[in-house]
DNA sequence: CGAATGATATACT
DNA sequence: GTATATCATTCGA
């Protein structure tokens, strides 16, 4: 079940940045489905937030895509190497955005660890961003394209994540944001948790 | 711990 | 237009 527009559209993006966890971020790229189960992310929440890409109201090329409607793929290329994926949130003119920042395998395990040229298959094999985005062959080419299409979505598992289980702490290497980088804008889903829900690891995607 | 690596933003000519 | 500093990181020593 993907998730309806209205999800995105909220107002409240650290709300939907904590529904998230437990969700099922799916690609379908060069002919491969893949999904995977999100277990941390983080907030970025627009103009006022001195970590955002959007802070100030900033608007470049890069960011216009934040500016968008919610539901649409915010990808952008950091350090140089790393592709990350955010979820682009709110109405349009609002530019809030949340940060997938780690998941463990669901479904399509063997491409997974293709594309990172890893064997792992549980917390290891996708312990940051961009190793998320490696994983699932998320590239800045995607940056833009709806969450409503085939490409690039995002399922209810139809797991319920009690809020026990999720841990908020300060986002990570937002060190330049001050006061900001503070914030417990980053959400956890205690992987011991997320691990008894996936189904059998044994895949052949 | 530190190098890798390139688009992007900003500040210049 | 051109220059340069700066990254929402990762991997392997």
């Amino acid at each position: 079940m993907k998730l309806p527009p209205h999800f995105y559209c909220r107002s409240d993006v650290l709300t939907i940045s904590r529904e998230l966890l437990g969700k099922l971020l799916c690609t379908r790229h060069a002919g491969h489905e893949c999904k995977v189960l999100i277990t941390e992310t983080e907030a970025y929440a627009g103009i006022g937030d001195r970590a955002s890409h959007a802070y100030g109201g900033r608007r470049t090329a890069r960011t216009e895509v934040m500016y968008g409607e919610g539901g649409l793929a915010y990808v952008y290329l950091c350090y140089g190497i790393h592709h990350l994926f955010n979820v682009v949130t709110n109405v349009a003119g609002i530019p809030h955005a949340v940060l997938i920042r780690a998941a463990l395998p669901y479904s399509g395990l063997a491409t997974l660890q293709k594309r990172r040229g890893r064997d792992e298959a549980g917390p290891n094999l996708m312990p940051g961003p961009g190793t998320v985005a490696q994983a699932l062959g998320i590239t800045t080419v995607m940056s833009g394209v709806s969450l409503h299409g085939a490409e690039v979505w995002i399922e209810d598992a139809g797991v319920d994540v009690p809020s026990a289980q999720i841990l908020a702490g300060p986002r990570i290497g937002v060190d330049y944001a001050g006061e900001d980088a503070r914030l417990p804008y980053r959400y956890v889903w205690s992987s011991a948790f997320a691990e008894a829900v996936r189904p059998c690891r044994a895949d052949t995607a």
